[in-house]
DNA sequence: GGAAGCTCTCTAGTCTCTAGAGCTTTATAT
DNA sequence: ATATAAAGCTCTAGAGACTAGAGAGCTTCC
């Protein structure tokens, strides 16, 4: 039986995110003592692993919604779990590209080092300037 | 003279995430009509040119509000102007590295190709279990 | 049995917008 | 000159994923 902290702790997840998620249904309502502290069992620990984890990798609450209920059912096909994955993959490539878009850019653009004054600098230059980029965006 | 929806339309930000920006104060309150509408001189398109530029690029709004401090004092050095660009590119370049790593665990992930059922898919048992990772996160 | 430390609920705040309700103004067409 | 359509106004609330704080009530340990 691990109280609320205990999760916390073994997780790195912040207690009122605990009770977030509870609310949110990625979590079930766990026992709680006369007193109305909620015990949880070592289910909820992996269970709680596992939603961190999955956010770590930037699911959605709802993309995880939909996976823990897809592995209640442990007997269907599991193309349904598959394609969240790879729905996400995709989402992820594409940051990257973008990301890099904005690295080259803030690279040219980081070029003044501080031996102008503002009049003629080339990050607020740049900044104003869109058809200065070079790539559209 | 522009209207709000002019300024919308030539630079692609919604009219009332202008209305926000102005809020914000990173854009001028404009003059209005005798009925209250905005009316914007061309000074202002190329203002939110610029915040929307910087938004693209991922400033945040507080980012962008010093930067257009600093633009209005042309006879000061640049060097903070520098600092902020250079600070965002770190913080893009480590995104970029988070990305990546989360690029590499999905596609492993991604590998049960819907011809298994969720008893045995692999996104699932990943996902519960991180020591199946290969990198720390 | 008393103090320290945990936990409870509830409310409100974060950030950057976005959407809608209900109303007023402006521009265009006749 | 007037009718109507399009655009604008303010204000409020919602999105997503938490986070923080108030004020009260439990548990544990010595």
């Amino acid at each position: 039986m691990y109280t609320i902290g205990d999760l916390s702790r073994r997780t790195g997840v912040k207690i009122p995110t605990i009770r977030y998620y509870e609310q949110m249904g990625l979590l079930a309502a766990p026992e709680r003592t006369e007193g109305n502290q909620r015990r949880y069992e070592k289910r909820a620990l992996e269970r709680l692993a596992f939603v961190r984890h999955a956010r770590d990798l930037g699911l959605s609450i709802e993309a995880i919604r939909d996976l823990l209920a897809l592995s209640e059912h442990p007997e269907r096909p599991c193309g349904e779990a598959d394609r969240i994955a790879t729905e996400h993959l995709a989402s992820v490539r594409e940051k990257i590209a973008q990301l890099r878009k904005l690295e080259h850019e803030l690279k040219r653009i980081v070029a003044c080092h501080g031996d102008h004054t503002i009049g003629d600098c080339y990050v607020i230059r740049a900044l104003a300037d869109h058809s200065l980029c070079g790539n559209e965006h």
